[in-house]
DNA sequence: CATAGTTATGCATTGGGCTGTATAATTATG
DNA sequence: CATAATTATACAGCCCAATGCATAACTATG
C-alpha cells in the first residue's frame, strides 16, 4: 500500500542519493523500500519530477532533478488539476486577479501558478485563503482571469454583487 | 461547468448573506449564479460544510454555518483524503512525528490534522514542506505515526537510513 | 393522525486519475 | 549496421469521488 506522492518522493530521494542509471535499477531500489512499481510507472514519475539524465563524474549517465531550476515549468496539466481542486472563486480588480481558496490552500495554488509560467501573469502573493495574481501590464486582469477560470473549470462571475 | 469547491464556497456565501430555509431554495439561488445542482447535492454540501438550521429573528429556521466552531471536527474521511493525497513521508523522533509533503503543502495537512481532533495528537506546526505533530505525553510518537501512516495509506519506514 | 413539505440516502452512472501490460520508439553497443 | 538495452506510450482495467435519480425517512402543520 503506497501512494503516488510517497513513491515520487522516494524516487526523488533515491536519485539524489545514489547514481541511478536506468528505470530497472530504480524499480529495484524502490522495492527495497517496499514500494512496488513497474518501469512504466517510474518512467512517468521521472517525467513528472522533471528528472533528466546527466553525465556523472565516472562517465555514466544517471538521473537527476535539475537543482537550479527546481521550479521547473510545471505542465499545464498539473496546473489545471490544482486549480480545479482548490479554486473557490475568481474576481477581478485590474490589474489584480483575486483568487479565493479553501482555508489554508492559497499558498498551494500560488506556487502552482508561479511554477507554471503562464502568459500574462507577472507575479503572485498568497495569504491563507486568498491570493493575488498580478497581470502583466499589456495583458490585463480580465484576460488572465478568463484563462485561469477556464483552467479551474469554474463558472465566472460567481459571486453576487452586493 | 463548475467544481465542487466553487459550489460549496457559493453555498457558504449564500446562506451567510440571505436566509435560506430549504434545500430547494438554495438550489434556486445557486442557479442564479449559474451553478447547477440538485437537492441531493446541496444536502451533501450542507453536511460537509457543517451547516445547521437555526431559528432566525423572524421565527423561521434558516441554514447557517456555526460561527464559533468554524473548525468543527472534520470527519475522518476527509482527513484520510488529505493525508493520502499530500503525505510524502513520515518519520519519528519521539515525541515528534515529522511529516513531509510536496512543496507548500505542509500547512494544508497540518490544518486538516488540527481539525480532526485525532487521539494522541497534542498539536502541530507547519513549515513549507514539513510539519511536526507533537504526540501527547502518554500516547507516544510511534503509535501516532502508525495511525497517521495507516490513514495516509503509505508504507512505513520508507526513508533509507544513512 | 394524515398529509405536505423537507431532508437524507441507496443505487447506478459517469468521469478522471493511476497503473500494468504490451509494444513501439529510441538509444547504446559491438 | 544489427542487436540489445532502455525508455516512452497506446490501451485497457481498476478504483474512487462526485452526482443525479428515486425514494425512504423525517418534520411540520392543520
Amino acid at each position: 500500500m503506497t501512494t503516488k506522492v510517497q513513491r515520487q518522493s522516494a524516487v526523488a530521494q533515491i536519485i539524489s542519493e545514489s547514481d541511478v542509471t536506468s528505470h530497472t535499477q530504480l524499480v529495484r531500489s524502490l522495492k527495497k523500500m517496499r514500494i512496488v512499481a513497474t518501469q512504466a510507472t517510474v518512467s512517468r514519475d521521472l517525467e513528472e519530477l522533471g528528472a533528466v539524465k546527466v553525465r556523472t563524474s565516472n562517465g555514466e549517465t544517471a538521473y537527476a532533478i535539475p537543482e537550479f531550476e527546481p521550479e521547473r515549468i510545471a505542465p499545464l496539466d498539473q496546473l489545471r488539476r490544482v486549480l480545479s481542486e482548490w479554486v473557490a472563486d475568481i474576481q477581478i480588480s485590474d490589474p489584480i486577479v483575486i483568487i479565493r481558496t479553501p482555508p489554508g490552500c492559497a499558498h498551494v495554488v500560488a506556487s502552482a501558478l508561479d511554477r507554471s509560467r503562464i502568459e500574462g501573469l507577472a507575479g503572485t502573493v498568497a495569504g491563507d485563503d486568498t491570493m493575488f495574481c498580478v497581470a502583466s501590464a499589456n495583458y490585463g486582469a480580465k484576460k488572465l482571469a478568463a484563462h485561469l477560470g477556464k483552467l479551474a473549470g469554474i463558472q465566472q462571475q460567481t459571486k453576487a454583487k452586493k
